[in-house]
DNA sequence: TTAATATATATCATATTACTATGTCTGTCA
DNA sequence: TGACAGACATAGTAATATGATATATATTAA
């Protein structure tokens, strides 16, 4: 898989995309680490470490609920489900992101020929 | 200002930042942090303890060096100077960045509709 | 004159968070 | 029966951005 995606650039939408997958139906653990590699093309895994403690994290802060499967075989599931908050936060979040796409293309590829540091 | 960028959005990229800023040519820590508020509009403010930690971290990895100016008057400022080295780390990031970018739009507005999780 | 502000560098302690390593359990398939 | 995939979970660790704090000089406003 990529390796190209550092994980400090990953840092901080972790939440973002777990809420995104979220909202369109409720998932569990395993089929959301799936879903991460399939969307990114198989160019990234989110580690399934990162993912349980962000349940966690999120479930802290309301964003999500959970509640657990009734599979009568195999592995038991714990589902998860976004609530209203966390849907607010997500496009909270999507804003967020836009903008500061925006603001790191200058920093990170802006010159310096017209910039006024008073 | 803006307060709109998380200091998890902008994490892994304050390297990044600051090389794009000494590749121009060198400059102090000082001029650095208003010249990144410049860049970024004023929307997005890099505080000057995360920038004085981050000299330390480029100098230890050879992407700057350092020298002190030879202001007879006011503050001394030392001068930073990027490296050959740091000048190619620049590059290999700012093509990282190009990546990320592509692969977390997919994660954070992607849809679930085709996704083929295997 | 004095107080505030801008210029300039620096360190320490803290919080957050992503990852490595590890463990447990179930079911399937060769 | 043994390997592998599915499924969940925790403990410990490492990296890093920041708040708080400190020091020193120069300029400007009250």
């Amino acid at each position: 898989m990529g390796g190209r995606i550092s994980t400090d650039l990953i840092r901080g939408h972790t939440d973002t995309i777990i809420l995104n997958i979220l909202r369109h139906g409720d998932s569990y653990g395993y089929e959301i680490y799936k879903t991460i590699i399939a969307l990114s093309g198989r160019q990234y895994e989110l580690k399934e470490a990162t993912l349980y403690s962000a349940f966690r994290r999120l479930e802290q802060d309301d964003l999500i609920t959970s509640y657990w499967g009734d599979e009568t075989q195999g592995g038991r599931r714990k589902y998860y489900r976004i609530t209203k908050k966390g849907l607010e936060t997500y496009e909270q979040n999507l804003k967020d992101w836009r903008f500061a796409k925006g603001i790191l293309d200058k920093l990170i590829e802006g010159g310096l020929e017209n910039v006024d540091r008073q």
